[in-house]
DNA sequence: GTGACCACCTGGCCGC
DNA sequence: TGCGGCCAGGTGGTCA
């Protein structure tokens, strides 16, 4: 379940790979994943496009084309893999791009979650997705008077607003869990009631977390991996996601697992109040 | 504007 | 062993 520590794996991973080279033509074997351009147009403009550049905005990976930016969220279990012609297409491999060197990327995801648009470059930031986006936890525009003005008419719990894209992009299930964990605030907490103390610690353990998560390669937790035969290190040091009935390792009384808004969450009752 | 709920998907796991 | 049902979860859409 890649969250912005993942995304960011798999960016620096493609781009070793992929800059300068072109997409010769681009095969879809599942049109749900293509929200945008239709399926013939998406075809059609991405062919004979290099890749220049990879980037990221939030769970967002971002293809620098000539023209085009290929924008592509992996959502719950999306991976790229480089095969050769050769290899036969598994069945969760859903879009093949063909490149000027004979390899392919395609794009393997065993749920069919994942999305892809294909917009013009200059539009990328001004167009849905990345236009409703809320702030990259290193952006200098975070700050607690930012967190208060989003979440002041906000009475549902903070867990639930760590995980609105429109607030802070890039935070998922599991680092909402340890940021929470970290700041000593409950999961439960009505967002419009945190104070500018627990909204300052929120932004320092956001982006402490997932600084963190980015040098030890992000998580692996169920299906999901950094790359091919790698996996993360940092579900190494989760304190509470996954950790139901094992001792909080600050006080030692048991983490507990409920349900926020149909997520799962974990939290130790006793550290956070 | 806000919040709750559902659909999208499939593999893994659990209980019967 | 086989089957059914639940769970995992990010996001967009709909409805109150």
């Amino acid at each position: 379940m890649p969250e912005l520590p993942e995304v960011e794996t798999v960016k620096r991973g493609l781009e070793k790979e992929l800059v300068n080279h072109k997409v010769l033509k681009a095969v879809i074997y599942y049109p749900n994943i293509i929200s945008a351009p239709i399926l013939s147009e998406f075809q059609q403009q991405i062919k004979n496009q290099t890749i220049h550049k990879m980037n990221r905005y939030g769970k967002w990976l971002i293809f620098e084309l000539d023209d085009y930016a290929l924008l592509s969220h992996l959502r719950m279990e999306g991976k790229y893999f480089f095969r050769t012609k050769k290899d036969p297409i598994s069945k969760h491999e859903h879009v093949v791009f063909e490149l000027d060197d004979g390899r392919e990327l395609r794009y393997h995801d065993t749920r069919k979650f994942g999305r892809m648009y294909l917009l013009k470059k200059e539009d990328i930031y001004h167009v849905p997705p990345l236009s409703k986006l809320g702030l990259e936890p290193w952006d200098n525009l975070l700050t607690v008077k930012y967190l208060k003005e989003k979440l002041k008419n906000k009475t549902i719990p903070i867990k639930t607003c760590l995980l609105d894209q429109s607030i802070i992009v890039g935070i998922g299930n599991i680092y909402a869990n340890e940021i929470l964990f970290m700041c000593h605030i409950s999961p439960f907490k009505k967002s419009n009631k945190l104070t500018a103390k627990e909204l300052e610690k929120v932004i320092e353990y956001t982006r402490k977390i997932l600084k963190e998560a980015i040098e030890m390669g992000g998580s692996t937790i169920r299906s999901y991996h950094p790359r091919e035969g790698v996996d993360g290190l940092f579900q190494q040091r989760l304190f509470v996601h996954g950790k139901e009935h094992e001792k909080c390792p600050n006080c030692g009384t048991m983490i507990q697992k409920k349900f926020i808004n149909g997520r799962s969450s974990y939290y130790c009752p006793c550290c956070q109040k």
